[in-house]
Formats: structure tokens, sequence, C-alpha cells
DNA sequence: CCCTGATTCGC
DNA sequence: GCGAATCAGG
């Protein structure tokens, strides 16, 4: 079987999303799964994590230098922990969960000021506060790095949503398809109690329509599910 | 054993 | 250029 053009861009397009050789070469069919690893480093596709890559002496002995191996300082003190660069949803103890209305992103400068909680405490000796059984976990005491971003205008919406920034409060419905460059999420306010926004809980939990009126579903991609 | 990707080398 | 054989880690 020859290596067509349009063969070449389906295990290019494979290939970048991530299949293994062996997924591609069933999928092209009339290649082996070496055909396509070959086929792919003669293209220059290249290095997906491979098994085989991890060990290496020389490749370690490189890695070290690069890391700069600091000399062994054992009274220095350390700066600070690093901030989170990402904007993942930070464990915030949700006051109670009142109304669906959206608290879009509250500005900065905010102290969130915790009204004491004026709790029942066995007191122990020394005047420490012993812990009940729901205690057991709670502090998580080191360093709550609010981030001091200027916060966005207009949450997400108006670029794109990528992966690492979805959350529970935001629309989760794919938009494009992964590996394309432009691939992302919705983004938008979710209808609460869903994953979605009120316009895709639409698309996403439909009611059985009958069997003449429903539409035959769109072609999947790579010719739709494999038959196993 | 199975799987994976990388590499080699005769064709 | 191609891909089977081989290597080597998970």
């Amino acid at each position: 079987m020859a290596w067509t053009d349009e063969r070449i861009n389906q295990l290019k397009t494979m290939w970048e999303q991530g299949m293994t050789a062996s997924q591609i070469a069933e999928e092209l069919g009339g290649v082996s799964r070496n055909a396509v690893i070959g086929k792919a480093h003669r293209l220059g596709l290249q290095s997906r994590p491979s098994p085989v890559k991890a060990n290496d002496s020389e490749a370690k002995a490189e890695e070290r230098r690069a890391a700069a191996p600091p000399p062994p300082r054992a009274a220095e003190p350390v700066p600070a922990p690093v901030p989170v660069p990402v904007p993942a949803a930070a464990p915030r103890p949700a006051p109670a969960t009142t109304a669906a209305a959206a608290e879009p992103q509250s500005p900065p400068a905010e102290a969130a000021p915790r009204p004491a909680e004026p709790a029942m405490r066995s007191v122990g000796p020394g005047g420490f506060l012993r812990q009940g059984p729901g205690d057991q976990q709670a502090p998580i005491p080191p360093a709550p790095p609010r981030r001091l971003v200027p916060a966005k205008p207009s949450a997400d919406i108006a670029g794109k949503t990528s992966l690492l920034e979805l959350n529970d409060r935001i629309c989760k419905w794919p938009l494009g398809h992964p590996g394309e460059p432009d691939f992302h999420f919705c983004g938008v306010q979710v209808n609460p109690g869903f994953p979605y926004c009120v316009e895709h809980c639409g698309q996403a939990y439909q009611a059985q329509l009958p069997r003449r009126d429903r539409r035959p579903p769109p072609p999947l991609p790579f010719g739709g599910p494999r038959v196993r």
C-alpha cells in the first residue's frame, strides 16, 4: 500500500492527535505499526512520550547540567512559595449557595472577612483546641496566595477557554475538535448544576424524537467508531 | 506475556 | 523511501 497524500495527511492528523501507531495502522489499513512509525519519523513528526526514551546516561547528565545543581546550602531562607500560575479553581470555602445568581469574579482588594465561627470546642491543656472528627483535614494553612491579577473584565468569553481554564462554573461544551489549533470550550456561565450553559444543556440533554423525525448523526472523524 | 515508540539496515 | 526486525521501557 502506497503512501498517498491523503494517507499521509491521515497519518499526520492521527499522530498529532495522540493516537498510537497501532491504532493509526489499523485505521489506515494495509500497513503495519512499524510502517506507521517509520513514516512518521521520515515525515519529521516527532517524539511523543516514548517508553524507551526516559533512560539515557548522556541525556540525564545533560539534564543535570542544565538544571544547574545548587550548592548544598541548608540555612538559606527560602523566599516564598511560588504563586499559582494557573487560575485553577482555588479551594475557596463556599459560604452558602444561596442563589444561582452568578457571582462574576469579585474584584480584587476584597479581604474576605471570615466571620468568626462560634463553635463549641473542647479546649485541651495549654489552650489548644481539640479537633473534632469533621475538622481533621480542614487546616490547609500554607499560605492562601490570592491572585492579585486585575481580574479579567469579561471572564474568558472574549478569548478562548482552554482546557486549563475549565472549572465548575463555566460551560465545558467543546467547540471545534481536539488537536485543531482553535479548539476551545464554550466558557460561559453554566446552567447551575450542569456542566454546560443553558444553551448547550439544550443540546446535550434532548428528549427522544420519534425515529422518523430523527436526523442522521453527523459523520464521525476517521470513519466512525472502530469495530472491535 | 502484552503494550509502546525508536532505531537499524537490507531492500 | 520503505518497513521488518530488533531493541528497550512500561
